[in-house]
RNA sequence: GGGCGCGUAGCUCAACGGCAGAGCAGUGGCCUUUUAAGCCAUUGGUUCUGGGUUCGAAUCCCAGCGCGCUCACCA
């Protein structure tokens, strides 16, 4: 059972002596007219003199008792909007049970007459009034102050960042703007979808429980189907499905939907996340590039209603075509050092160290250039841009540029110095897919969690014929986070993963 | 997983080895145009948890839990 604090049993009192009046606290249904936003716009309207009666419900968020009279503000889905319970209309025992019964935090039904005060605030003179649900928590309420030059200054607001996850729901009860992120998150999937659909994509679900999970390299969550007695996997892709799909003749599909991965977690990184994928008969990497900028590019528009935004302090412009920057000359201007010039870990290692470089000791090629695309090249793309042309060494997936089998169609696209999206033209050849299954269980056979296994159905289908294609993926979280100024991505989650929450560990 | 930092009233924060405090919220009172309303009075604490040092610990030490930053791992 609850343990109740002095400021809730007050409030459970309160509720008791409701129940003993014969009001009931949380009563079935609510009536309203107006929302505040209307019930306001319709005053500003109404020719003069003429009397604008409304019924407003909403959360109480401030009241100032004066004896005689009190001013109260409630909150909706639309705004704020000033409440004036006086004496003259209530008489003064109404006014006395409102003082009484009613606390912050309390949903409250009020009709009366719009007027205006004398600080010129429009504002709903209350005829009458009840109580639509009782809160037995105080809500933490901050003050709002508002300054000569009309800036609004919170006081004692709600911050502490992980308060306000684990009680999302006290957040946005507290915090417009945290309603305003959300809105703002549903605005990019919004965005994200029409465009899509726009380009003939169509968009689809595949399975989330997998017996076989593959299409990135990411340790998965299991599961149990007790039923089945099958062991599955919450997946950590939808790559190997949606490729099915092209196969099925469906030529521009996209999955919009939740990744698992059992990894650590970090400002960027939850457990599960939001992901886009598409793939795109008869395009190559190139044509994805393309498509990427304006997709992005739309969704910065639609969601801040510009193609600059600022995050973090610096001003980002989407606004196509973005930057194009091949990796090996990228690495060869931030380092120096020619990587194609390098075959094998210990050449590169030592040219890194002729140049100046500090590289890690005893590292493989391909672990050689994810470190200098890290250290040297990334931290300085801040403005929307694509690294393309891989190796091999670093993308197992992609497929081969023809005449250069050691360099892939792969590219990635980069904001504020960190990863949005990865593409690739998709591999085709069956033949050459199962060998890279093989490899790929052979490469992780040390360790289990991460190795690939081999999937022969999605081979199968492959074998059938798979057209040539290109393939997309991006974090919708981490978009979410460039086009709502914020640091984490546990700020764009209603929910984020945190340690111990509901359940009790073992 | 490593390093650094933080955890005090419902919320925002002070006190930094010597009686645990303030503002807001709450409670009681005054107040018929307030808006962080004001004035008077007042309630409210496992100082994250568990050990230790000390005459005395919110404060110092150790361990744990949680969060933040950072590095590593990881796309």
């Amino acid at each position: 059972m609850a343990d109740y604090t002095s400021l809730e049993k007050i409030r459970l009192e309160k509720i008791e002596e409701l129940r003993a009046e014969g009001i009931e606290p949380y009563p079935t249904r609510a009536e309203r007219t107006h929302t505040s936003a209307q019930a306001i716009s319709g005053f500003e309207a109404a020719v003069e003199g003429a009397e604008v009666r409304a019924t407003l419900a909403g959360r109480i968020r401030a009241t100032r008792p004066m004896g005689k009279l009190t001013f109260a503000h409630i909150e909706d889905g639309a705004g704020r909007i000033q409440l004036f319970l006086r004496v003259n209309e209530l008489g003064q025992e109404q006014v006395d049970f409102f003082n009484r019964a009613f606390d912050i935090g309390d949903f409250i039904q009020a009709a009366g007459v719009m007027m205006r005060t004398r600080t010129g605030e429009a504002t709903l003179l209350v005829h009458e009034f009840r109580m639509l649900a009782k809160a037995v928590s105080p809500l933490p309420a901050a003050k709002d102050e508002t300054l000569e030059d009309g800036t609004v200054v919170r006081h004692a607001a709600l911050e502490d960042s992980e308060l306000r996850a684990r009680q999302r729901y006290a957040d946005l009860a507290v915090n417009p703007q945290t309603r305003e992120t959300f809105r703002k998150r549903a605005a990019v999937l919004r965005s994200l979808r029409a465009f899509l659909d726009g380009e003939g994509f169509l968009e689809v679900e595949t399975p989330i429980l997998q017996p076989i999970y593959g299409g990135a390299a990411a340790k998965p969550f299991t599961t149990f189907h007790n039923q089945l007695k099958q062991q599955l996997y919450l997946r950590i892709s939808f790559e190997l499905y949606l490729k099915r799909l092209l196969v099925g003749n469906l030529e521009r599909v996209y999955e919009i939907g939740r990744d698992f991965r059992n990894e650590g977690v970090s400002y960027k990184h939850n457990p599960e996340f939001t992901q886009l994928e598409f793939y795109w008969a008869y395009a190559d990497y190139l044509q994805v590039m393309d498509l990427t900028e304006r997709m992005v590019s739309f969704a910065a528009k639609e969601v801040t209603g510009s193609y600059k935004v600022v995050y973090q302090g610096t001003e980002i412009d989407f606004t196509p075509p973005w930057k194009r920057i091949e990796m090996r000359a990228g690495l060869l201007e931030a380092t120096g050092v020619d990587i194609y010039a390098h075959a094998d870990g210990d050449s590169l290692a030592a040219a890194l160290k002729a140049a100046g470089k500090n590289p890690p000791a005893d590292a493989p090629r391909g672990k050689l250039i994810d470190w200098m695309l890290s250290e040297f090249l990334e931290p300085k793309l801040v403005q929307p841009t694509f690294l393309y042309d891989y190796p091999r060494d670093i993308s197992p997936l992609a497929k081969s540029r023809p005449g250069d089998p050691l360099t892939v169609e792969r590219f990635e696209g980069y904001v504020a110095g960190f990863e949005l999206c990865n593409a690739f033209t998709e591999l085709n050849d069956p033949l050459d897919q199962e060998s890279r299954f093989i490899e790929m269980g052979r490469d992780y056979a040390a360790d289990d969690e991460e190795r690939h296994p081999m999937d022969e159905d999605y081979l199968r289908a492959m074998r059938y014929g798979m057209p040539p294609n290109g393939g997309f993926g991006m974090g919708v979280d981490r978009l979410t986070m460039l086009l709502t100024d914020k640091h984490s991505i546990r700020e764009v989650l209603l929910f984020p993963h945190l340690r111990s929450g509901a359940s009790e560990e073992e």
